[in-house]
DNA sequence: ATGGTCGATATTCGA
């Protein structure tokens, strides 16, 4: 009888504000490992009695003041933190840990990338497509193990990975470089996006939705900006994907919903 | 074409 862990990947959009919406998820999902992104703490800040009252003993984290910060919080213990400077400005974007059985966590913020989508014109964007080309540059290496890869991509690569494909071919999240940098980025691994292992292709699927709408679910112009990658050693083990989209109603909700893996060990 | 709303922080910036 093997037994199965579940991972989350959740930008969270300020960790101190939705403590108790972190406290609410983990009784509802149970997840053995949590991973979060937009923390907005610097580490002298992290809340780590609160997210060790939780049930999470084991907390790395990469904080600054205000902006990104990556943190992985779990049950079982965690060793071999790395933190990568992915962008090369040391904005805490990046932190991985592996488990006791050896599958290595890691967990990515890739910039937004700001409005306009010319690495010419808007050095934010060349700074996201900086970011892909260094973890495809990784990739291969990382893959070599058995290997997690999670987070807020900012990318929605496939067509029904937004509300709308045609509209928002010139926006930033969904425009054709993004889009082949991000199939590059996982060919490079051979790497396995969890979500369309599970869900078809045509099937729409979104993990954000902007806070601008007036009814973000009746307008529900959705993306699918986050991601669980897994490298082949595990392609076999996921047995299970699953999203919280009922948690973009709770009270000061995030703008991006939890996703989570369940896997076999 | 524009603006709409958040969070951290400071009265703006990043998303």
């Amino acid at each position: 009888m093997t037994h199965s862990l579940r991972i989350i990947s959740w930008n969270i959009n300020s960790l101190r504000l939705r403590l108790p919406l972190l406290e609410r998820l983990t009784h509802e999902a149970r997840p053995d490992i949590i991973c979060l992104q937009e923390t907005k703490v610097e580490d002298a800040l992290f809340p780590l009695d609160a997210v060790r009252a939780l049930g999470y003993e084991h907390c790395v984290f990469r904080g600054q003041k205000s902006y990104h910060g990556v943190a992985i919080a779990s049950r079982i213990p965690l060793s071999n933190v790395e933190i990568w400077d992915v962008v090369g400005d040391a904005s805490a974007r990046h932190i991985s840990a592996a488990l006791d059985n050896g599958i290595h966590v890691h967990n990515l913020y890739v910039p937004a990338g700001g409005d306009i989508p010319d690495p010419a014109l808007n050095p934010k964007f060349a700074e996201k497509l900086r970011c892909v080309q260094e973890m495809t540059r990784r990739a291969a290496t990382m893959t070599q193990q058995p290997s997690i890869l999670v987070g807020d991509f900012n990318i929605a690569p496939l067509e029904h990975d937004v509300w709308s494909h045609k509209q928002l071919s010139d926006v930033v999240s969904h425009t054709p470089i993004e889009i082949e940098h991000c199939h590059a980025w996982r060919e490079a691994g051979a790497w396995r996006d969890v979500a369309r292992h599970f869900v078809p292709h045509t099937e729409k699927l979104y993990s954000w939705w902007s806070y601008r709408a007036r009814d973000w679910k009746a307008s529900n112009r959705g993306r699918r900006l986050d991601h669980i990658w897994v490298s082949p050693h595990l392609y076999d083990a996921c047995i299970a994907y699953e999203s919280f989209p009922h948690m973009r109603d709770w009270e000061q909700p995030s703008d991006h919903i939890p996703i989570m893996l369940t896997f076999s060990l």
